[in-house]
DNA sequence: CGATGTATTGACCAGCTTCAAGTAACGTGG
DNA sequence: CCACGTTACTTGAAGCTGGTCAATACATCG
């Protein structure tokens, strides 16, 4: 292992291009979406309190930085981004894809340092709220809190399917599991009848989420698509022709359960 | 891959071999331990009033299957066990490993089924809860609720240390990692001056915690154990003799950092 | 237009899995 | 007490999966 690592230099930019006025929580354009369980009128005014502003990251930023203490809280409102760690030499292992509606910062209590990094993948529209927002949803909102343990727990489920894929999946399997899941999770939020859907991952962020070397990312990928389970037909475009014959060959049950999630 | 998969017999045995009278939350040997934050009294008169019945579970059966919904909740007094996923072909990937203190079941909201199963490893001792327990805490004691969304992230946090190992390490480096932070989180519940800490995973166990084949695993002790940096002095002890020189080999900050836990 | 970064593929080889076999420890029944 | 079944541990040999190295193509951008 490692004669040669890739490098991922990250635009050192942690402040967004535009903070933006402070914004309505109740006319959110994702308040209403049916991938998102609804709230009270209580609940929606102390997220309302809580909220800071909305702000524009572009893509390829820093939202959190690996061993930052003390990072903003966020809601992912628009656009994709992930989670990462890295080992010291450079090694990169993505963790989790970040979508609308994600949490971003739940495993910081105060003071203490992030174990993972996030950062964009496309431009990003995002809620801040305040520092001390998590422990003031619990108190003041139990229901909320709730969520939070949920939304807490949910994400440790994405990362526990992914640690099933790299540990015990072949290449192709871990391949197939991986678009299948980021299809059907990013599907809600794309317009319908396109041509498949937005797919800003590059070949590295595959390759570091699915425990592989690029190259080989290349094979697996070749495989899929001669056998025309999945198109490219644009750069950032991605269209999964059969999806539950992609299922079968990853090992994987098919339909995936799709539960509303909370929205904070 | 596949061409023959290890099998996992784990004896059907849900029900505990012995119920065992409430027990008195106060008097819980586990409350006093430096390992964990202390609580104030109210917050432990809940606690003991979710409180249904403490048991004793042989080694090897399961506390919690992979798809059952409405599991139970408990708190994990002494022993261990480990949290797995399995393919439908029955390779297994264990995600992480269960010690006294941890929370079992805040992955299942009411009605939902369980993603992973939690099989123990020892004898296990574990305090069972209400089913309404998760909602209650929220709800009568934020401050609880609080440290239940802390539990759920530093659970995600432990999961993404392996799928760091499982991704991006190679196999001596995971071993190594894998290794180190267990002997880490075990070591406070031991009793000091022995040589070496209990450790009951077997080959393999560690072979699918590592996403490694029983045979490559052994490769990996082999050339540890040849450098002196592990001993095995019986079938169920290990001993880290140079935990700083195995933290360098696993590409590994050392110390690793522990902070005091929540205990509910 | 060169400079940079990503995508893609071939050739080679190492790390890891599979297959196969042998050893050691333990409990059971004759 | 010993043959026997069972289970975990251990190692060698062969071969496949996936990594490394290297070269080309193709964009985008100043």
């Amino acid at each position: 292992m490692l004669g040669h690592v890739e490098t991922h230099p990250v635009s050192n930019d942690a402040s967004p291009r535009s903070p933006l006025p402070h914004g309505d929580c109740a006319a959110c354009p994702l308040r209403g979406h049916p991938a998102f369980a609804p709230v009270g009128p209580d609940e929606l005014a102390l997220i309302q309190s809580l909220k800071r502003h909305e702000a524009v990251h572009p893509a390829g930023t820093a939202l959190l930085h690996e061993g930052e203490a003390d990072g903003p809280l966020y809601t992912l409102l628009s656009g994709w981004a992930f989670r990462y760690k890295t080992l010291a030499d450079g090694r990169r292992q993505i963790l989790d894809v970040l979508l609308p509606g994600d949490f971003i910062g739940l495993q910081q209590r105060m003071g203490e340092a992030n174990t993972h990094g996030v950062e964009t993948l496309t431009d990003v529209r995002v809620c801040r709220f305040a520092r001390d927002a998590l422990w003031r949803v619990h108190r003041e909102q139990p229901m909320l809190g709730y969520d939070l343990t949920w939304l807490a727990a949910h994400q440790d489920g994405l990362v526990s399917d992914n640690l099933l894929s790299v540990g015990r999946r072949t290449a192709s399997e871990r391949l197939a599991a991986l678009l299948l899941a980021l299809h059907e999770r990013a599907r809600p939020f794309e317009p319908p009848d396109e041509d498949g859907i937005l797919f800003p991952l590059t070949r590295q962020h595959l390759a570091d989420a699915l425990g592989l070397s690029r190259v080989h990312l290349h094979r697996a990928l070749r495989g899929l698509r001669q056998r025309d389970l999945l198109r490219w037909p644009s750069p950032q475009r991605l269209q999964l022709p059969d999806p539950a014959a992609l299922a079968r060959e990853a090992n994987l049950r098919w339909p995936l359960p799709l539960a509303r999630r909370p929205l904070i």
